[in-house]
DNA sequence: CGCGACGTTGACCTACCTCAATTGGCGTGG
DNA sequence: CCACGCCAATTGAGGTAGGTCAACGTCGCG
């Protein structure tokens, strides 16, 4: 269940023009490695992957570096750098990849006048934030051969969907020296660990593609859970998060103060 | 600057009445390591801390235990809850705790009766998630001593503000096993590490506080940069997240296809 | 006074890291 | 079409940060 087919089935068709009329306006092209945000610069620009994986990451001032997050055609980067003064961490080109920038007044344009749009990206970001929970356990609390598993597990399942045949393939475009960034191992550990993966599942790995011949195996080794992905709830979820649009002025309850009111604050948070 | 002085800040003193009364309406007291909500229930409520701290934690089938996020007094814990059908992470109070329970209608109604206060939990949300990039790269790339001088730098700084005299004290409620949980160390090297750091620079940490007599000198161990915290920002970061809430129907830019275009989605996503 | 929760210590072990050299595939230029 | 060079994957040997197990100390509280 690619981003993009998410993409599609939430938009309306005029949303959906809009929204690649936006993209198309500005592509570039990166190469492998080639930083489009880097921390500490003032972000000017939303990115949105057209083609390739674009990876969020952060480095330690000696060099050390762990990449946050991987985005894959049709997800928007970076929606927190919206709001900030300087950005926290860097963007990069997992190799070769081709990607939208909007700039922030069209990006302000096009979500005010499709508050659904906002809606999506919003949900997409709380998604996100999600998946990050999820790197975060693999990065304390689980073993090398789980967490390259677990890794492989949604790599798969966010490009072929949920509960898959066996035996499938699908885009891999991680170096195992990338794999090490994200899982917080080294990269010989990683070739080590790759090797005993395809000794007890035969999963293949190269040449740009991964091959899962035992699904459900790569999963039992991994305990990977689906649920954080939090597939098929994508349309429910854009419609909850509408509440946080609408204004009104509703009385809030019963009893409620009103606006007239200038009661000092109740002093309750200690 | 601890969350609740921001939240003063960015409040008017309207609002602040509104959202005290509604902190008011539900209060429940917590003991330590009592469940808030727990991974795969369906949430019902949204939780504000109000004294003592709460953690969002992970496990895994085997019981093996991530803390992914700690809270602090004035906090909204889980917006994200809002908007997903099963929750993909458990809370929990880290010791006695009281937090209020907002409901959804009424949080709901509040949301929508005041933006300000919307757009303010969206940006803390958003801060949250910075914070939580950083825990990534102490699981996935600090060594022991750094990773706890880490953690002790951000909670003294979360609750004192970020340039400090040296020598000064906070709240610390975490027990050494509970900072093996947030840091992926086991109980026993986190006591080793933990004197290491008092050898070092005289951190103090015991009877539910922490004192920190250098800070530059912790600071220095653990690479502490808080920018990712956004202090400071507050006020301009909620500004910014405004714009996702404006409505009008205004011409995205020039050359932008109207809502009467039909024209098939350009396919640019590959 | 006694119990339970935390913190501390020691001995031993292993999962993963480091360093360093080698192999294999692939794109490029001759 | 071949040769070169680069990048990624692989292999080996040896080291160490941190884990495991188990016992003991200490503090606060009922």
């Amino acid at each position: 269940m690619p981003f993009r087919e998410i993409l599609n089935r939430l938009m309306t068709p005029g949303e959906r023009v809009l929204w690649e009329a936006c993209l198309a306006r500005n592509a570039c092209d990166y190469r492998k490695g080639e930083d489009m945000v880097r921390e500490g610069e003032h972000p000017r620009v939303l990115h949105v992957v057209l083609s390739g994986w674009v990876q969020k990451y952060k480095e330690l001032p000696d060099g050390r570096r762990q990449i946050l997050a991987i985005y894959m055609p049709g997800q928007l980067c970076d929606l927190d750098l919206f709001t900030v003064a300087r950005s926290d961490h860097s963007l990069a080109a997992v190799r070769a990849a081709s990607v939208a920038e909007i700039s922030r007044p069209d990006a302000c344009a096009l979500l005010r006048r499709c508050p659904n749009i906002t809606q999506i990206f919003c949900w997409s970001e709380l998604v996100a934030a999600a998946v990050q929970r999820e790197w975060m356990i693999s990065l304390g609390q689980r073993h090398a051969l789980e967490r390259v598993a677990h890794l492989l597990c949604e790599i798969y399942v966010r490009q072929r969907g949920a509960p898959n045949p066996d035996d499938g393939e699908c885009d891999f475009f991680l170096t195992q020296w990338q794999i090490a960034e994200a899982t917080g191992l080294t990269q010989v550990h990683v070739n080590r660990t790759v090797q005993e993966l395809r000794r007890r599942c035969g999963v293949e790995l190269g040449r740009l593609r991964l091959r899962v011949p035992d699904f459900a195996g790569l999963s039992t080794i991994a305990a990977f859970n689906p649920n954080y992905l939090h597939f098929g709830e994508a349309g429910a979820g854009v419609d909850r998060v509408a509440p946080l649009f609408e204004t009104a002025d509703v009385p809030v309850f019963a009893g409620f103060p009103t606006d007239g009111d200038r009661a000092a604050p109740l002093g309750l948070l200690s």
